[in-house]
DNA sequence: CGAGATCTTGATCTGGTTCAAAGCAAGTGG
DNA sequence: CCACTTGCTTTGAACCAGATCAAGATCTCG
């Protein structure tokens, strides 16, 4: 298995690297809190655990290719994934970042509807997914959860619409900024200095705009002392008051979340 | 009660419009194929029946309202609404155009997460979010169909995101029309003369686009003889393949549907 | 340390917006 | 039954935010 490289723009397919499978235990896992394990008994859990392997995967390797025959659920315990979908001519849009508790494998008439890439190294748990359909019989709790989880990606997913349908590239840059702080502060990390592991191609993909445009609309934060850029891959905000009144007002948007659906 | 306007460009809000009641008998519903209803046996078809209300609104009322309290779970029967999100400033984007079958009222921290306006008059069934969430626990299939449909929202948001991000406006006229050519096929209705209930302004703010542009890329497809247009309303669709051509190959897109998630 | 990748900056170009003004179609009331 | 309003839609002309093209500067990591 080497890696056949299509070339794509910003989002090159390579292969599957080998994924490493890995010795786990769901008591440790840094997600659970985020996930769909959240709710499930010791007893449950050490259930969905029997049917599940944990595995890695290295920066750079694709793990799920769009198209390709969705066999397996995957939730992410650790590292970054790009989530995207291509169009024939290369053309890239990035339909997210996952992190710890978010799940992959969404799929159209048995296969992916989307490919996904390792931005840092990432730890899952895989599922098959006969086996977890299997189990939601039994666990109509896992289902709820999920149920959750899919909500939240759908409003997260509409807010996304209105960035990417209306927003001006400032506002676009902005409102990532606040919506990547909130993500690491409700997973317990530090909310400002912003970590920023993907490159500004990754960005542009995001955020409909090209890799100059992100970098400039950096500078001019930077300029206007709204942020301060902390290498290539961090941010620290200066004001916030003044990323939020740049973003547009409705960062509501991901700021609070997980209402289940009734 | 009467019509408080608030002017947001294409996309004024006008208060509630009284709500008709009506009488309804699921054996008739016309939605009952697509929704969440699907599975059930007439019995529990009948318990879901009892908590519900089945309502009327007239074209142009609103009966979401973003940020209002979201007491309500809506299942759309009959007609076209536009669910939208709003900047500040006015900016619309309209995140979808919902049918028969689909479901509305999202909701993040207890309130709504988007606005709803009836295009044409709708019908649509009305449950309250405890009720609902008490026969939840009693039928679990309900929950099931509901991720199934989330997740095929999920979906189309993406491939949404793809046409906000990435696409030129003369394929986002092409992949809307082939969209809603699609829809209208599964769910009976002849797929060509393409109904287009809503106004020019409308697409602009689904597609990102203004009217105007909306209005050139519709004379420029009629110019070369893709398309024909019938009054304000209707497209004919003249040559299939070039609009499939010119919507970029990604129209997998909406065409299978309903995988459940695992 | 050095080479390839990533990021910034500058100059120019363009697709889509904006601003402005007719068309057109569906009522409405005289 | 027809002038008149009203709300879309189309078309035209000027403009601009962001894309594209083209160097450099700066990381990153073997």
């Amino acid at each position: 298995m080497r890696e056949r490289v299509q070339d794509s723009g910003n989002c090159k397919v390579a292969a599957n690297r080998r994924l490493h499978p890995d010795s786990h235990t769901c008591d440790l896992c840094e997600a659970r809190a985020f996930n769909m394990c959240n709710a499930l008994e010791p007893e449950e859990l050490a259930r969905l655990a029997a049917i599940m392997s944990h595995q890695t995967v290295e920066a750079g390797g694709t793990f799920i290719e769009e198209g390709a025959a969705a066999d397996d659920l995957f939730n992410l315990t650790s590292g970054t994934v790009k989530v995207f979908k291509l169009l024939s001519d290369g053309r890239c849009q990035i339909t997210g970042f996952m992190m710890a508790g978010d799940f992959l494998g969404l799929s159209r008439g048995g296969t992916y509807a989307y490919s996904a890439t390792a931005i840092t190294p990432v730890t899952f748990c895989r599922f098959q997914r006969p086996q977890l359909r299997g189990l939601f019989n039994e666990l109509p709790k896992i289902e709820r959860q999920m149920l959750g989880l899919a909500m939240n990606e759908l409003m997260a997913a509409q807010d996304q619409m209105v960035l990417l349908g209306r927003k001006t590239a400032r506002e676009r840059i902005a409102s990532f900024l606040l919506t990547l702080s909130d993500r690491a502060v409700r997973r317990g990390r530090p909310g400002n200095p912003v970590d920023l592991p993907m490159t500004r191609g990754d960005i542009a993909d995001y955020l409909g705009l090209t890799t100059e445009t992100v970098s400039r609309s950096f500078t001019q934060l930077k300029t206007e002392r709204v942020i301060a850029l902390k290498g290539n891959h961090g941010v620290e905000i200066l004001d916030l008051d003044a990323l939020v009144e740049i973003a547009g007002i409705d960062e509501r948007s991901t700021a609070m979340a997980f209402d289940t659906i009734a």
